[in-house]
DNA sequence: GTCTATATTTAGATAGAC
DNA sequence: GTCTATCTAAATATAGAC
C-alpha cells in the first residue's frame, strides 16, 4: 500500500486525539466533573498541549458541546423530515434508526439534558431547534393523519414528549434499571431492540385511547 | 403568644440552615459543579460552619443524597403497595400523587439519576430498592390482570419503564421543551396535571396493543 | 509542536481569637 | 458557636527551553 493512500487513513493529529478524548470525558463525567489532566492521560498527549490548540477548558468544552448538540439534533432532523414514506414508515425509520443511534452513544441523553440544565442559554439560538421539531414533517402527517379524530394540538404535544421520552429515558435510568432488575448489558440491548417495534405500537395505541375533552385542561394557546 | 409556644416554629437552627442550602444547591448544580462556598452564601452562615458542622463537602453531600434518594423513593413505595385499591384505582393514585411530588422537587429525577451514573457504587443495597420495585404489590395485579392475556414479563418490564418514564422524563427534558414549544411554567405545569389521567389511560390502551412475540427478543430469562 | 517547570487561580479545610 | 485569617491541595493556565 502506497503512503498516499495511506494519507487518508494515517494516525489522528494531536488536535484530533485531543478533541476525541475530550468528548469521551466530558460525555462521560460532564462539564464540572471533568479534570483536564483527564483528558490529556485519556489522549495520552501532554498536558500543556490542551491549552496550545484550544486556549482554554471552556472553550475546548464549548466546541465539543456545539458538536454534540448538532449530532443529536441533526440525526433526528433527518428522520422525521423523509417527505417519501407514509407516517407509519416514518416512525418505524425513526425508532429503529434513532435507537441504534443512541446504543451507539449511550451516555448522550444524560450528558446533553444535563448540561442544558445547568446552562440553558442560548440553546435554541444556537441552532434551529424549534424548526427541527416544528417544521417537521412527521408533524405535518400526524395532524392530517389526526385531523379526523378531533385531537388538538396540546394532545400532539404529549404525545411527542412520549415518542422521544420512550426512546431516550432507558438511557438516563439505565444505571438504575440495571441494578434494581439485574439487567445484563445484552440484557438491555434486547430490552432497547424490542423497542423499536414496540414503540411505533404503543403509539399508535396511545393515540386510540379514549380522551374526554372535559377532563383535560389542553394546555391553553398551544400550537405547534 | 409565649415563647413556649414557640418552640416548635422557632427559627432553624444554623445546621438546619445549611442542610437545606446544601439540598438547594446540590440538587441544582451537582456535586461537582457545587462550591462549599456556595452552600455558605445560600444558607447565609460562615463557610467554616459547613465544616465544623458537616466535616467535609462529601459528608454533607452523602447525608444528602442519602435523604434525597430516600425521599424519591419511598414516596413511590407506600403509592404502590396499598393493598385495599385496585389496579386501576391504584394507578390513577400513583401517578396523581407522584407527579403532584415531583412538580413540588422538579430538579429531583436529573439531580438523582446523574448522579447515580456518576458513581452507581453500592446504590441498591445502601436502600432495598430491588425489593420496592419487585416486591411491589402492584405488580402482582398487573401479573393477575395480565395473565389472561398472555403477557410475558419482559412486556411488564418495558411497561414499567414507560410508567416510570411517562412521568419522570418531561422534568429531565423541561429546560429543552420550554425552550423549543416556547412553554411558559404555567403551561408545563397544566401539562403535568393533564398527565395525571392520561398516563393510566394511555398505559392501558398499550397493554391493548397487538404484539407478536415473534417479532421479540424478550429480554430472556427475566422474571420480575 | 512538544515538553518541563512554574505560575495563577480556585476550592476545600483548619487554627485560633472571640 | 461563630468569625477572620490562613493553609493546603487541586486544577487551570502559561513561560520558556528544546
Amino acid at each position: 500500500m502506497s503512503k498516499k493512500m495511506e494519507i487518508s487513513e494515517k494516525d489522528p493529529t494531536t488536535e484530533e486525539k485531543i478533541k476525541e478524548a475530550a468528548r469521551k470525558v466530558f460525555h462521560k463525567k460532564g462539564y464540572a466533573g471533568t479534570r483536564t489532566r483527564d483528558i490529556a492521560e485519556e489522549a495520552g498527549v501532554n498536558l500543556a498541549l490542551l491549552n496550545y490548540y484550544f486556549r482554554s477548558k471552556e472553550k475546548l468544552f464549548d466546541l465539543i458541546m456545539e458538536e454534540t448538540m448538532q449530532l443529536f439534533f441533526q440525526s433526528m432532523k433527518g428522520l422525521i423530515n423523509n417527505e417519501r414514506t407514509t407516517l407509519q414508515e416514518k416512525l418505524q425509520d425513526f425508532t429503529t434508526q434513532y435507537i441504534d443511534f443512541l446504543c451507539s452513544q449511550p451516555e448522550l441523553p444524560i450528558f446533553i439534558l444535563n448540561e442544558i440544565q445547568m446552562n440553558p442559554k442560548g440553546l435554541s439560538e444556537r441552532m434551529g431547534l424549534q424548526q427541527v421539531v416544528i417544521g417537521a414533517y412527521i408533524l405535518k402527517q400526524f395532524r392530517e393523519d389526526l385531523g379526523n379524530k378531533d385531537i388538538p394540538d396540546s394532545v400532539l404535544l404529549q404525545m411527542i414528549v412520549n415518542i422521544i421520552g420512550m426512546m431516550v429515558f432507558p438511557f438516563i435510568g439505565k444505571p438504575l434499571l440495571k441494578e434494581i432488575f439485574n439487567l445484563s448489558d445484552e440484557q438491555f440491548q434486547s430490552m432497547m431492540n424490542d423497542r423499536k417495534k414496540l414503540v411505533p405500537l404503543w403509539i399508535e395505541s396511545m393515540f386510540s385511547a379514549p380522551i374526554n375533552p372535559k377532563d383535560f385542561s389542553m394546555i391553553q394557546n398551544i400550537k405547534l
